[in-house]
DNA sequence: AAATTGATGATTGTTGACAATCATCAAACA
DNA sequence: TGTTTGATGATTGTCAACAATCATCAATTT
């Protein structure tokens, strides 16, 4: 059964093959997200590609993937500025993962194990860290890949898709939100019920714990607005 | 105050122009959801350019396009095939839409007026139409414009915008379902129940009502594959 | 002065050619 | 006979140049 793939560390994991286009599509995702390009700003194709040392080709195709994933908006035959996060964008963000991530626990909810819990543990404590030594790009891309562990191990590639559309501008909100809110003082865990009833015996308790989460995350925009 | 947008009949619309990309992307879809090109079948940049008339650069965008909602699945340097639906890929379907339908309804909810009530029943005649003349394009894509309604009327962009990645992959289960199945005989139709509960005070009941309109769904491709 | 018009530069859309990579198959080998 | 190796054709990846379109602004007109 030498066709079969094995876990084995001394496996020999197939060398993955990157094109250009997505090479520049986690490059450009950085350097949205950590606000080395603001929003609003304007971004040319000419210019990105002299920058990155390739044609225009590649970086077409990768300007339509962050287009699709909604952190640049390209009118054509005029041009591409990378989005304004509005704040009605930030609710539907949040309503939109209320009734997502409720469906990925209810999925996994009886496959749970012990690997699941220990992984939701090993991200946790990457996210503190992060806030710990005060790393807003770092922070924010671990907040949304503790929210991803139960999208990856559901098993409903769908819905995985569809979390990932939204993934993107939910850090690019969370890293300006950090950045503008100037976090000081004693770090307080919005993900301690979190993780406690991720792994309890009540999904109706869960269901509660997700919809409660993602109103506290609307709640804290709303206060910082001034709405 | 010329510069508003008005409603009226004599306004002059604003030309769209158009680009290749978007055109090849709504021929390839129509070709893929009609059956035109089958599921499984590799599909080549340089024999669809000459095809489309243009050259491989607009081709490409659209193949891009379609990748990310599903309909095609390309991988770097070797090939892309149109996909085949599996019986795992229509339950994430419908699993996924009943969550994202039942937030639809839950936000257009209070909203719905007179309006609403009247699309909704001429979309719900359009469908009917076409079931009567046994057009299996035709009444695919009714059907997905039926359920659509709610997406597009309930002010929720990033909502809609989920949707309509899902949307291809329905439309084209439901062309094949029907194509395969050979409606014969009185049409019995799905969606009684779900116009009038769209329209009846208690969400509670709606919502319900998703919920099995979905669960037939999943229902009619396990009779109909024999698990 | 306000509005219209036309020229200009900037930006994206499109093309055809070339390079890199992969799947296939036949030949050589054990 | 089964396996490995190497050549071949097919397909995608990339590039640089050209065309189409748009936003801007100054010149012109009313």
């Amino acid at each position: 059964m030498h066709g079969t793939v094995k876990k084995d560390a001394d496996m020999l994991l197939p060398i993955r093959r990157e094109t250009f286009g997505e090479q520049i599509v986690s490059n450009l995702k950085r350097a949205i997200l950590s606000g080395e390009i603001e929003g609003g700003t304007q971004i040319t194709e000419t210019q990105l590609a002299s920058r990155f040392g390739v044609s225009r080709g590649p970086l077409r195709e990768a300007m339509a993937q962050l287009a699709t994933e909604g952190l640049i908006h390209s009118v054509p035959f005029t041009g591409t500025r990378v989005i304004k996060l509005s704040v009605m964008d930030v609710r539907e963000i949040y309503s939109l993962r209320t009734a997502l991530e409720t469906l990925a626990f209810q999925e996994i909810w009886d496959k749970r194990d012990h690997a699941f819990a220990e992984e939701l543990e090993s991200r946790h404590s990457r996210l503190m860290d992060t806030l710990k030594i005060d790393d807003h790009v770092a922070s924010s891309e671990a907040e949304v890949g503790l929210h991803s562990l139960v999208y990856e191990r559901c098993g409903h590639k769908l819905l995985l898709e569809s979390w990932q559309r939204v993934a993107g501008r939910l850090q690019l909100y969370l890293a300006l939100h950090q950045r503008a809110h100037g976090r000081t003082g004693p770090i307080e865990d919005a993900h301690e019920n979190y993780l406690t009833l991720a792994m309890c015996d009540d999904f109706e308790l869960m269901r509660k714990e997700i919809e409660s989460h993602m109103r506290r995350g609307v709640d804290q925009l709303e206060d910082y607005v001034g709405l």
